[in-house]
DNA sequence: TCCGGGTTGGAGCC
DNA sequence: GGCTCCAACCCGGA
Protein backbone atom coordinates (compact mmCIF):
# COMPACT_ATOMS: atom_id res chain seq x y z
CA UNK A 1 0.00 0.00 0.00
CA UNK A 2 1.17 3.38 -0.94
CA UNK A 3 -0.97 6.27 1.86
CA UNK A 4 -0.67 9.55 0.04
CA UNK A 5 -1.33 12.57 2.56
CA UNK A 6 1.30 15.26 1.14
CA UNK A 7 3.28 14.25 -1.47
CA UNK A 8 0.11 14.17 -4.32
CA UNK A 9 2.34 13.54 -7.44
CA UNK A 10 3.81 11.03 -9.35
CA UNK A 11 6.78 12.44 -9.95
CA UNK A 12 9.75 12.48 -7.24
CA UNK A 13 7.91 10.10 -5.14
CA UNK A 14 9.86 7.97 -3.39
CA UNK A 15 6.97 5.97 -1.54
CA UNK A 16 5.64 5.45 -4.62
CA UNK A 17 8.51 4.07 -6.78
CA UNK A 18 9.78 2.13 -3.40
CA UNK A 19 6.50 0.37 -4.07
CA UNK A 20 6.09 -0.18 -7.62
CA UNK A 21 10.19 -2.26 -7.67
CA UNK A 22 9.10 -4.20 -4.51
CA UNK A 23 5.33 -5.47 -5.08
CA UNK A 24 3.11 -6.95 -8.21
CA UNK A 25 0.30 -5.39 -7.16
CA UNK A 26 0.04 -1.78 -5.47
CA UNK A 27 -2.87 0.20 -3.55
CA UNK A 28 -2.82 3.86 -3.86
CA UNK A 29 -4.83 4.71 -1.08
CA UNK A 30 -5.98 8.91 0.30
CA UNK A 31 -8.16 8.65 3.34
CA UNK A 32 -10.87 11.45 3.82
CA UNK A 33 -10.18 12.94 7.18
CA UNK A 34 -13.32 14.51 8.62
CA UNK A 35 -11.47 16.06 11.02
CA UNK A 36 -10.21 17.75 8.38
CA UNK A 37 -13.01 18.20 6.56
CA UNK A 38 -16.31 17.85 8.60
CA UNK A 39 -18.27 21.12 7.97
CA UNK A 40 -18.32 23.79 10.97
CA UNK A 41 -21.79 25.62 11.02
CA UNK A 42 -20.05 28.45 13.44
CA UNK A 43 -16.87 28.87 11.38
CA UNK A 44 -16.52 32.34 10.40
CA UNK A 45 -16.61 31.54 6.33
CA UNK A 46 -17.89 27.88 4.40
CA UNK A 47 -15.82 25.54 5.25
CA UNK A 48 -14.75 22.95 8.13
CA UNK A 49 -12.64 24.04 11.26
CA UNK A 50 -9.84 23.47 10.33
CA UNK A 51 -10.06 24.87 6.35
CA UNK A 52 -11.87 26.79 4.36
CA UNK A 53 -13.79 25.79 1.33
CA UNK A 54 -10.95 27.53 -1.22
CA UNK A 55 -8.43 24.92 0.35
CA UNK A 56 -10.68 21.79 0.41
CA UNK A 57 -11.52 22.46 -3.32
CA UNK A 58 -7.83 22.71 -3.57
CA UNK A 59 -7.39 19.25 -2.03
CA UNK A 60 -10.23 17.91 -3.90
CA UNK A 61 -8.69 18.89 -7.54
CA UNK A 62 -5.35 17.94 -6.43
CA UNK A 63 -6.75 14.27 -5.32
CA UNK A 64 -9.14 14.05 -8.84
CA UNK A 65 -5.91 15.10 -10.52
CA UNK A 66 -3.50 11.98 -8.82
CA UNK A 67 -6.35 9.95 -10.10
CA UNK A 68 -6.22 10.37 -13.51
CA UNK A 69 -2.12 10.19 -13.47
CA UNK A 70 -2.71 6.97 -11.51
CA UNK A 71 -5.01 5.81 -14.26
CA UNK A 72 -2.89 6.46 -17.05
CA UNK A 73 -0.25 4.32 -15.47
CA UNK A 74 -2.86 1.67 -14.92
CA UNK A 75 -3.73 2.33 -11.67
CA UNK A 76 -5.93 4.71 -9.65
CA UNK A 77 -6.40 6.05 -6.48
CA UNK A 78 -8.95 4.43 -3.68
CA UNK A 79 -10.40 7.10 -2.03
CA UNK A 80 -11.69 6.04 1.64
CA UNK A 81 -13.05 7.71 3.92
CA UNK A 82 -12.39 7.67 7.83
CA UNK A 83 -15.13 7.59 10.22
CA UNK A 84 -13.05 9.03 12.88
CA UNK A 85 -9.45 8.97 13.05
CA UNK A 86 -7.44 8.59 9.92
CA UNK A 87 -5.49 6.00 11.15
CA UNK A 88 -8.01 3.50 12.22
CA UNK A 89 -8.79 3.44 8.82
CA UNK A 90 -5.68 2.96 7.29
CA UNK A 91 -5.18 0.05 9.74
CA UNK A 92 -8.58 -1.54 8.73
CA UNK A 93 -7.42 -1.43 5.14
CA UNK A 94 -4.16 -2.93 6.11
CA UNK A 95 -5.55 -5.44 7.63
CA UNK A 96 -8.26 -6.50 5.46
CA UNK A 97 -6.53 -6.90 2.39
CA UNK A 98 -3.99 -8.11 3.88
CA UNK A 99 -1.27 -6.05 3.08
CA UNK A 100 3.05 -6.91 3.25
CA UNK A 101 4.44 -3.57 2.70
CA UNK A 102 3.48 0.10 3.71
CA UNK A 103 5.24 2.97 2.32
CA UNK A 104 4.18 6.67 2.93
CA UNK A 105 6.31 9.87 2.44
CA UNK A 106 7.49 11.05 6.43
CA UNK A 107 5.60 13.83 7.65
CA UNK A 108 6.95 15.90 11.08
CA UNK A 109 3.83 17.79 11.63
CA UNK A 110 2.89 17.10 15.40
CA UNK A 111 -0.58 15.88 14.10
CA UNK A 112 1.18 13.36 11.65
CA UNK A 113 3.66 12.21 13.87
CA UNK A 114 0.61 11.22 16.30
CA UNK A 115 -1.72 9.89 13.16
CA UNK A 116 1.49 7.88 11.89
CA UNK A 117 2.56 6.65 14.98
CA UNK A 118 -0.73 4.77 15.57
CA UNK A 119 -0.22 2.92 11.69
CA UNK A 120 3.36 2.39 12.25
CA UNK A 121 2.33 0.27 15.64
CA UNK A 122 -0.24 -1.73 14.14
CA UNK A 123 1.98 -2.79 11.17
CA UNK A 124 4.86 -3.70 13.36
CA UNK A 125 2.72 -5.68 15.57
CA UNK A 126 0.96 -6.95 12.43
CA UNK A 127 4.28 -8.69 11.14
CA UNK A 128 3.66 -5.58 8.32
CA UNK A 129 6.91 -3.45 7.07
CA UNK A 130 6.92 0.04 7.14
CA UNK A 131 9.40 2.58 4.65
CA UNK A 132 9.03 5.74 5.37
CA UNK A 133 11.49 8.06 3.37
CA UNK A 134 11.68 11.68 3.41
CA UNK A 135 10.37 13.68 0.15
CA UNK A 136 8.02 16.86 1.36
CA UNK A 137 11.39 18.79 2.16
CA UNK A 138 14.99 19.38 0.55
CA UNK A 139 16.50 17.59 3.57
CA UNK A 140 15.39 15.61 6.60
CA UNK A 141 14.82 17.51 10.10
CA UNK A 142 15.88 15.16 12.26
CA UNK A 143 19.32 14.76 10.20
CA UNK A 144 19.96 18.32 10.61
CA UNK A 145 19.40 18.53 13.55
CA UNK A 146 22.10 15.63 14.19
CA UNK A 147 24.40 16.96 12.20
CA UNK A 148 24.62 20.44 14.30
CA UNK A 149 25.49 18.75 17.02
CA UNK A 150 21.64 17.71 17.79
CA UNK A 151 20.64 21.43 18.22
CA UNK A 152 18.55 23.07 16.56
CA UNK A 153 19.99 25.69 13.97
CA UNK A 154 17.97 28.54 15.13
CA UNK A 155 19.24 31.11 12.48
CA UNK A 156 18.90 31.23 8.74
CA UNK A 157 23.17 31.25 7.88
CA UNK A 158 23.55 28.41 10.82
CA UNK A 159 20.84 26.59 8.72
CA UNK A 160 22.94 27.19 5.54
CA UNK A 161 26.39 26.11 6.74
CA UNK A 162 25.04 22.71 7.83
CA UNK A 163 22.77 21.96 4.88
CA UNK A 164 24.40 21.79 2.09
CA UNK A 165 23.17 20.69 -1.14
CA UNK A 166 20.06 18.76 -1.33
CA UNK A 167 19.77 15.19 -2.48
CA UNK A 168 18.56 15.11 -5.98
CA UNK A 169 14.61 14.24 -7.57
CA UNK A 170 14.24 10.73 -8.47
CA UNK A 171 13.79 11.47 -12.42
CA UNK A 172 13.23 7.88 -13.95
CA UNK A 173 9.83 8.31 -15.56
CA UNK A 174 7.48 5.59 -16.00
CA UNK A 175 4.48 4.60 -18.41
CA UNK A 176 3.01 1.73 -16.20
CA UNK A 177 2.67 0.92 -12.17
CA UNK A 178 1.46 -2.51 -11.18
CA UNK A 179 -2.29 -2.89 -11.22
CA UNK A 180 -4.08 -2.21 -7.77
CA UNK A 181 -5.22 -5.25 -5.43
CA UNK A 182 -8.04 -6.72 -4.76
CA UNK A 183 -10.01 -4.45 -2.79
CA UNK A 184 -12.64 -6.83 -1.29
CA UNK A 185 -16.22 -5.42 0.18
CA UNK A 186 -14.32 -2.41 -0.01
CA UNK A 187 -16.98 0.62 -1.64
CA UNK A 188 -14.18 2.58 -3.70
CA UNK A 189 -15.49 6.11 -3.89
CA UNK A 190 -14.58 9.04 -6.99
CA UNK A 191 -12.93 12.27 -5.16
CA UNK A 192 -16.38 14.10 -4.37
CA UNK A 193 -17.49 17.68 -5.48
CA UNK A 194 -17.26 20.00 -2.80
CA UNK A 195 -20.59 20.74 -3.50
CA UNK A 196 -21.11 17.19 -1.76
CA UNK A 197 -18.96 17.49 1.55
CA UNK A 198 -21.94 19.58 3.17
CA UNK A 199 -20.56 23.14 3.46
CA UNK A 200 -23.77 24.95 2.57
CA UNK A 201 -24.98 27.33 -0.44
CA UNK A 202 -21.15 27.96 -1.94
CA UNK A 203 -22.30 29.23 -4.79
CA UNK A 204 -21.33 32.43 -4.00
CA UNK A 205 -17.82 31.55 -2.83
CA UNK A 206 -15.28 33.13 -4.91
CA UNK A 207 -13.24 30.40 -7.18
CA UNK A 208 -9.37 30.77 -6.68
CA UNK A 209 -7.41 31.37 -10.29
CA UNK A 210 -5.08 28.90 -8.72
CA UNK A 211 -6.45 25.29 -9.68
CA UNK A 212 -4.91 22.38 -8.04
CA UNK A 213 -3.05 19.31 -8.67
CA UNK A 214 0.35 18.38 -10.60
CA UNK A 215 -0.64 18.50 -13.91
CA UNK A 216 -1.14 22.37 -12.59
CA UNK A 217 1.82 22.14 -10.40
CA UNK A 218 4.73 21.46 -13.51
CA UNK A 219 2.66 23.58 -15.96
CA UNK A 220 3.00 26.25 -13.51
CA UNK A 221 6.36 25.50 -12.75
CA UNK A 222 7.54 25.64 -16.45
CA UNK A 223 5.81 28.92 -17.22
CA UNK A 224 7.62 30.23 -14.07
CA UNK A 225 10.78 29.15 -14.89
CA UNK A 226 10.44 30.01 -19.23
CA UNK A 227 11.88 33.48 -18.22
CA UNK A 228 15.70 33.28 -17.33
CA UNK A 229 16.44 35.94 -16.42
CA UNK A 230 13.03 36.74 -14.20
CA UNK A 231 14.97 33.69 -12.36
CA UNK A 232 18.24 34.73 -12.27
CA UNK A 233 17.38 38.42 -11.17
CA UNK A 234 14.94 37.20 -8.42
CA UNK A 235 14.76 38.98 -5.01
CA UNK A 236 12.33 37.87 -2.71
CA UNK A 237 12.04 40.90 -0.84
CA UNK A 238 11.70 43.14 -4.07
CA UNK A 239 8.65 41.70 -5.31
CA UNK A 240 5.43 43.77 -5.44
CA UNK A 241 2.14 42.81 -3.46
CA UNK A 242 0.20 44.75 -4.50
CA UNK A 243 0.55 42.68 -7.93
CA UNK A 244 -2.57 40.28 -8.28
CA UNK A 245 -3.27 40.10 -11.78
CA UNK A 246 0.37 38.82 -12.47
CA UNK A 247 1.67 37.95 -8.97
CA UNK A 248 5.40 38.72 -8.54
CA UNK A 249 6.11 35.95 -7.44
CA UNK A 250 5.65 32.24 -8.61
CA UNK A 251 2.59 30.75 -6.83
CA UNK A 252 3.89 27.76 -6.13
CA UNK A 253 3.41 27.31 -2.46
CA UNK A 254 0.29 25.70 -2.17
CA UNK A 255 1.34 23.05 -4.95
CA UNK A 256 4.10 22.35 -2.66
CA UNK A 257 2.18 22.61 0.50
CA UNK A 258 0.22 19.37 -1.06
CA UNK A 259 3.40 18.18 -2.49
CA UNK A 260 2.07 18.49 -6.03
CA UNK A 261 5.27 19.95 -6.27
CA UNK A 262 8.73 18.64 -5.21
CA UNK A 263 10.85 20.86 -3.69
CA UNK A 264 13.53 18.66 -4.86
CA UNK A 265 12.62 18.58 -8.22
CA UNK A 266 11.75 22.53 -8.05
CA UNK A 267 15.23 23.31 -6.88
CA UNK A 268 16.63 20.93 -9.15
CA UNK A 269 15.10 22.96 -12.26
CA UNK A 270 15.95 26.22 -10.66
CA UNK A 271 19.80 24.91 -10.70
CA UNK A 272 18.97 24.00 -14.14
CA UNK A 273 18.12 27.77 -15.13
CA UNK A 274 21.05 29.26 -13.07
CA UNK A 275 23.54 27.08 -14.98
CA UNK A 276 22.59 28.81 -18.32
CA UNK A 277 22.68 32.44 -16.80
CA UNK A 278 25.79 34.36 -16.38
CA UNK A 279 25.20 35.22 -12.67
CA UNK A 280 21.99 34.25 -10.21
CA UNK A 281 20.93 35.66 -7.17
CA UNK A 282 21.73 33.68 -3.92
CA UNK A 283 19.88 32.61 -0.31
CA UNK A 284 18.40 34.38 1.30
CA UNK A 285 16.54 35.89 -1.37
CA UNK A 286 17.06 33.79 -4.29
CA UNK A 287 14.49 31.37 -5.57
CA UNK A 288 16.48 28.29 -4.20
CA UNK A 289 16.99 30.44 -0.93
CA UNK A 290 12.71 30.18 -0.85
CA UNK A 291 12.99 26.69 -0.94
CA UNK A 292 15.87 26.66 1.85
CA UNK A 293 14.08 29.19 4.14
CA UNK A 294 10.77 26.25 4.20
CA UNK A 295 13.38 23.60 5.45
CA UNK A 296 14.81 25.82 7.85
CA UNK A 297 11.69 26.29 9.11
CA UNK A 298 10.50 22.76 8.82
CA UNK A 299 13.45 22.18 11.09
CA UNK A 300 13.14 24.70 13.51
CA UNK A 301 9.73 23.45 14.13
CA UNK A 302 10.68 19.89 14.39
CA UNK A 303 12.87 20.77 16.71
CA UNK A 304 11.00 23.12 19.08
CA UNK A 305 8.61 21.22 21.60
CA UNK A 306 5.19 23.83 21.56
CA UNK A 307 6.54 25.62 18.03
CA UNK A 308 3.38 26.12 17.44
CA UNK A 309 1.96 28.64 20.61
CA UNK A 310 3.44 31.11 22.87
CA UNK A 311 3.47 29.21 26.35
CA UNK A 312 6.04 26.78 26.87
CA UNK A 313 8.07 27.56 23.64
CA UNK A 314 11.61 28.26 24.42
CA UNK A 315 12.29 30.24 21.22
CA UNK A 316 9.27 32.60 21.88
CA UNK A 317 9.40 35.94 23.38
CA UNK A 318 6.94 35.93 26.55
CA UNK A 319 4.62 39.17 25.54
CA UNK A 320 1.60 39.84 27.09
CA UNK A 321 -0.69 40.28 23.40
CA UNK A 322 -3.90 42.00 24.46
CA UNK A 323 -7.44 40.96 24.31
CA UNK A 324 -10.12 42.67 21.77
CA UNK A 325 -12.16 40.49 20.15
CA UNK A 326 -13.50 43.88 18.31
CA UNK A 327 -10.52 44.45 17.07
CA UNK A 328 -9.73 40.49 16.29
CA UNK A 329 -12.95 40.71 14.14
CA UNK A 330 -12.43 44.02 12.16
CA UNK A 331 -9.00 42.64 10.98
CA UNK A 332 -10.28 39.04 10.34
CA UNK A 333 -13.17 40.02 8.22
CA UNK A 334 -11.65 43.36 6.27
CA UNK A 335 -13.09 45.69 8.26
CA UNK A 336 -10.05 47.87 9.89
CA UNK A 337 -11.16 50.96 7.61
CA UNK A 338 -7.39 50.62 6.50
CA UNK A 339 -7.89 49.76 2.75
CA UNK A 340 -4.31 48.29 2.12
CA UNK A 341 -4.98 46.21 5.26
CA UNK A 342 -8.69 44.96 4.67
CA UNK A 343 -7.92 44.55 0.87
CA UNK A 344 -5.41 41.87 2.06
CA UNK A 345 -7.74 40.21 4.28
CA UNK A 346 -10.49 40.11 1.71
CA UNK A 347 -7.77 38.68 -0.93
CA UNK A 348 -6.94 36.03 1.62
CA UNK A 349 -10.99 35.06 2.06
CA UNK A 350 -11.13 34.99 -1.56
CA UNK A 351 -8.20 33.79 -3.05
CA UNK A 352 -6.68 31.97 -0.40
CA UNK A 353 -3.20 33.25 -1.18
CA UNK A 354 -1.52 37.14 -0.95
CA UNK A 355 1.99 37.67 -1.47
CA UNK A 356 4.91 37.35 1.39
CA UNK A 357 4.79 40.77 2.00
CA UNK A 358 1.52 41.64 2.15
CA UNK A 359 1.23 38.65 4.72
CA UNK A 360 3.81 40.73 6.49
CA UNK A 361 1.43 44.11 6.43
CA UNK A 362 -1.17 41.86 7.98
CA UNK A 363 0.61 40.37 10.18
CA UNK A 364 2.88 43.52 11.70
CA UNK A 365 -0.50 45.47 11.67
CA UNK A 366 -2.69 42.62 13.85
CA UNK A 367 0.54 41.90 16.72
CA UNK A 368 3.14 44.37 17.44
CA UNK A 369 2.38 46.99 15.27
CA UNK A 370 -1.11 48.56 15.85
CA UNK A 371 -3.61 45.60 17.38
CA UNK A 372 -1.42 43.74 19.67
CA UNK A 373 -3.17 40.84 19.52
CA UNK A 374 -1.97 37.63 19.92
CA UNK A 375 0.03 36.26 17.03
CA UNK A 376 -1.85 32.95 17.57
CA UNK A 377 -5.15 34.62 16.80
CA UNK A 378 -3.66 35.35 13.51
CA UNK A 379 -2.01 32.21 12.62
CA UNK A 380 -5.73 30.59 13.20
CA UNK A 381 -7.40 32.95 10.70
CA UNK A 382 -4.02 31.60 8.01
CA UNK A 383 -4.10 28.20 8.98
CA UNK A 384 -7.17 28.00 7.77
CA UNK A 385 -7.98 30.07 4.77
CA UNK A 386 -4.49 30.12 3.43
CA UNK A 387 -4.61 27.27 -0.13
CA UNK A 388 -1.06 27.39 0.93
CA UNK A 389 -1.17 26.86 4.59
CA UNK A 390 1.37 25.00 6.22
CA UNK A 391 2.05 24.81 10.00
CA UNK A 392 5.82 25.25 10.02
CA UNK A 393 6.02 27.68 7.75
CA UNK A 394 2.92 29.62 9.00
CA UNK A 395 4.09 29.44 12.72
CA UNK A 396 7.51 30.34 11.47
CA UNK A 397 6.47 33.49 9.81
CA UNK A 398 4.15 34.81 12.70
CA UNK A 399 6.89 34.17 15.23
CA UNK A 400 8.90 36.00 13.12
CA UNK A 401 6.33 38.79 12.18
CA UNK A 402 5.39 39.65 15.82
CA UNK A 403 8.88 39.79 16.64
CA UNK A 404 8.47 36.67 19.12
CA UNK A 405 11.40 34.65 17.56
CA UNK A 406 13.95 34.66 14.81
CA UNK A 407 13.34 38.67 14.00
CA UNK A 408 13.54 41.38 17.14
CA UNK A 409 13.68 44.52 15.31
CA UNK A 410 10.01 45.49 16.83
CA UNK A 411 10.50 49.13 16.12
CA UNK A 412 10.89 48.62 12.23
CA UNK A 413 6.57 48.46 11.26
CA UNK A 414 4.90 48.43 8.49
CA UNK A 415 2.78 51.44 7.82
CA UNK A 416 -0.55 50.25 6.74
CA UNK A 417 -0.95 53.70 4.69
CA UNK A 418 2.65 54.46 3.01
CA UNK A 419 3.36 50.65 2.81
CA UNK A 420 1.11 49.52 0.27
CA UNK A 421 1.27 53.36 -1.80
CA UNK A 422 4.58 52.73 -2.50
CA UNK A 423 4.05 50.15 -4.45
CA UNK A 424 0.79 51.08 -6.04
CA UNK A 425 -0.28 54.55 -5.36
CA UNK A 426 -3.41 54.55 -7.97
CA UNK A 427 -4.88 51.97 -5.37
CA UNK A 428 -5.36 49.35 -8.24
CA UNK A 429 -5.63 45.91 -6.05
CA UNK A 430 -7.92 47.91 -3.33
CA UNK A 431 -9.97 48.93 -5.96
CA UNK A 432 -10.69 45.21 -7.17
CA UNK A 433 -11.13 43.50 -3.52
CA UNK A 434 -12.48 46.74 -1.86
CA UNK A 435 -15.69 47.51 -4.85
CA UNK A 436 -17.30 50.25 -1.90
CA UNK A 437 -13.91 52.40 -2.46
CA UNK A 438 -13.81 51.73 -6.69
CA UNK A 439 -14.54 55.57 -7.30
CA UNK A 440 -12.33 56.98 -4.40
CA UNK A 441 -9.98 59.92 -5.70
CA UNK A 442 -6.55 57.89 -5.54
CA UNK A 443 -4.97 61.00 -3.18
CA UNK A 444 -7.26 59.49 -0.54
CA UNK A 445 -7.52 55.98 -1.36
CA UNK A 446 -5.28 54.75 1.21
CA UNK A 447 -6.61 57.00 3.46
CA UNK A 448 -10.59 57.68 2.74
CA UNK A 449 -11.44 58.97 6.42
CA UNK A 450 -9.55 62.47 5.42
CA UNK A 451 -11.38 62.81 2.28
CA UNK A 452 -13.64 65.86 2.86
CA UNK A 453 -17.31 64.71 2.44
CA UNK A 454 -18.35 66.45 -1.13
CA UNK A 455 -15.32 63.89 -1.87
CA UNK A 456 -17.31 60.92 -0.19
CA UNK A 457 -20.22 61.41 -1.88
CA UNK A 458 -19.09 61.85 -5.17
CA UNK A 459 -17.38 58.51 -4.76
CA UNK A 460 -20.60 57.05 -3.71
CA UNK A 461 -18.46 55.63 -0.57
CA UNK A 462 -19.75 57.56 2.71
CA UNK A 463 -16.77 56.76 5.67
CA UNK A 464 -18.14 55.23 8.52
CA UNK A 465 -21.21 53.92 6.66
CA UNK A 466 -19.83 52.43 3.16
CA UNK A 467 -16.69 52.08 4.46
CA UNK A 468 -15.65 51.91 8.10
CA UNK A 469 -13.59 54.41 9.98
CA UNK A 470 -10.09 53.27 11.29
CA UNK A 471 -10.05 51.44 14.01
CA UNK A 472 -6.91 52.14 15.58
CA UNK A 473 -5.15 56.10 14.86
CA UNK A 474 -1.49 54.54 13.69
CA UNK A 475 0.52 57.21 15.00
CA UNK A 476 -0.74 56.05 18.42
CA UNK A 477 -1.21 52.43 17.85
CA UNK A 478 2.23 51.87 16.92
CA UNK A 479 4.15 54.04 19.58
CA UNK A 480 2.15 52.43 22.12
CA UNK A 481 2.94 48.72 20.56
CA UNK A 482 6.65 49.54 20.32
CA UNK A 483 6.59 50.89 24.46
CA UNK A 484 4.87 47.47 25.10
CA UNK A 485 7.59 45.40 23.20
CA UNK A 486 10.27 47.14 24.71
CA UNK A 487 8.85 46.35 28.22
CA UNK A 488 7.77 42.72 27.65
CA UNK A 489 11.44 42.32 26.13
CA UNK A 490 12.94 43.54 29.06
CA UNK A 491 10.79 41.16 31.18
CA UNK A 492 12.19 38.19 28.94
CA UNK A 493 15.53 39.35 29.72
CA UNK A 494 17.31 36.36 31.29
CA UNK A 495 19.25 38.63 33.69
CA UNK A 496 16.05 40.61 34.57
CA UNK A 497 14.88 38.37 37.45
CA UNK A 498 18.61 38.13 38.93
CA UNK A 499 19.71 40.27 41.44
CA UNK A 500 23.10 38.91 42.02
CA UNK A 501 24.49 40.15 38.45
CA UNK A 502 25.57 43.64 38.12
CA UNK A 503 24.32 44.21 34.90
CA UNK A 504 20.77 43.20 35.14
CA UNK A 505 18.56 44.65 32.81
CA UNK A 506 15.75 46.78 34.57
CA UNK A 507 12.33 44.79 34.58
CA UNK A 508 8.70 45.97 32.85
CA UNK A 509 7.72 48.18 36.22
CA UNK A 510 11.40 49.03 36.98
CA UNK A 511 11.86 50.55 33.62
CA UNK A 512 8.95 52.69 33.63
CA UNK A 513 9.78 54.42 36.83
CA UNK A 514 13.19 54.96 35.67
CA UNK A 515 12.01 56.60 32.36
CA UNK A 516 9.66 58.63 33.93
CA UNK A 517 12.62 59.55 35.82
CA UNK A 518 13.09 64.30 35.00
CA UNK A 519 16.71 62.75 33.78
CA UNK A 520 16.61 59.67 32.26
CA UNK A 521 17.14 60.82 28.88
CA UNK A 522 20.57 61.47 29.75
CA UNK A 523 21.74 57.95 29.54
CA UNK A 524 21.06 55.60 26.88
CA UNK A 525 21.40 52.53 28.31
CA UNK A 526 19.44 52.58 31.19
CA UNK A 527 20.19 48.17 31.62
CA UNK A 528 23.97 49.49 32.20
CA UNK A 529 23.77 51.69 35.04
CA UNK A 530 24.27 49.42 38.40
C1' DT B 1 32.22 41.73 26.55
C1' DC B 2 32.33 43.44 22.08
C1' DC B 3 31.13 43.61 17.38
C1' DG B 4 29.13 42.43 12.95
C1' DG B 5 25.13 40.80 10.77
C1' DG B 6 20.27 40.20 10.16
C1' DT B 7 15.57 38.12 3.08
C1' DT B 8 11.44 42.29 3.02
C1' DG B 9 10.62 49.87 7.79
C1' DG B 10 9.99 54.83 7.29
C1' DA B 11 11.30 59.32 6.08
C1' DG B 12 14.03 62.56 3.86
C1' DC B 13 17.31 63.52 0.46
C1' DC B 14 19.49 63.51 -4.12
C1' DG C 1 16.19 53.86 -7.15
C1' DG C 2 19.66 54.24 -3.89
C1' DC C 3 21.64 56.45 0.00
C1' DT C 4 21.62 57.91 5.04
C1' DC C 5 19.77 58.38 9.37
C1' DC C 6 16.58 57.02 12.84
C1' DA C 7 16.69 54.06 17.41
C1' DA C 8 17.87 49.98 18.71
C1' DC C 9 16.47 44.64 18.77
C1' DC C 10 18.91 39.74 19.39
C1' DC C 11 22.21 36.25 18.12
C1' DG C 12 26.63 34.07 17.22
C1' DG C 13 31.37 34.13 17.07
C1' DA C 14 35.70 35.93 18.57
Amino acid sequence: MVWFRKGLRVHDNPALDLARRGAARVYPVFVLDPRYLRPDPDAPSPGSARAGVARVRFLLESLDDLDSRLRRLGSRLLLLRARDDVSDAVCAALKDWNIGKLYFESDTEPYALTRDMRVTDFAAASGIEVFSPVSHTLFDPAEIIEKNGCRTPLTYQSFLNIAGEPPAPLTEEYSVLPPIGDTGEYELFSVPKLEELGYGDISQEHVPPFRGGETEALKRMRESLQDKEWVAKFEKPKGDPSAFLKPATTVLSPYLKFGCLSSRYFYHCIQDVYRSTKTHTKPPVSLTGQLLWRDFFYTVSFGTPNFDHMKGNKICKQIPWRESEELFVAWRDGRTGYPWIDAIMIQLRKWGWMHHLARHSVACFLTRGDLFIHWEKGRDVFERLLIDSDWAINNGNWLWLSCSSFFYQYHRIYSPISFGKKYDPNGDYIRHFIPALKHMPKQYIYEPWTAPLSVQEKARCIIGKDYPKPVVDHAAASKECRDRMGEAYASNRPSGGDPVKGNKALNSRQRKIYEDAPDSSKSKHPKKSS
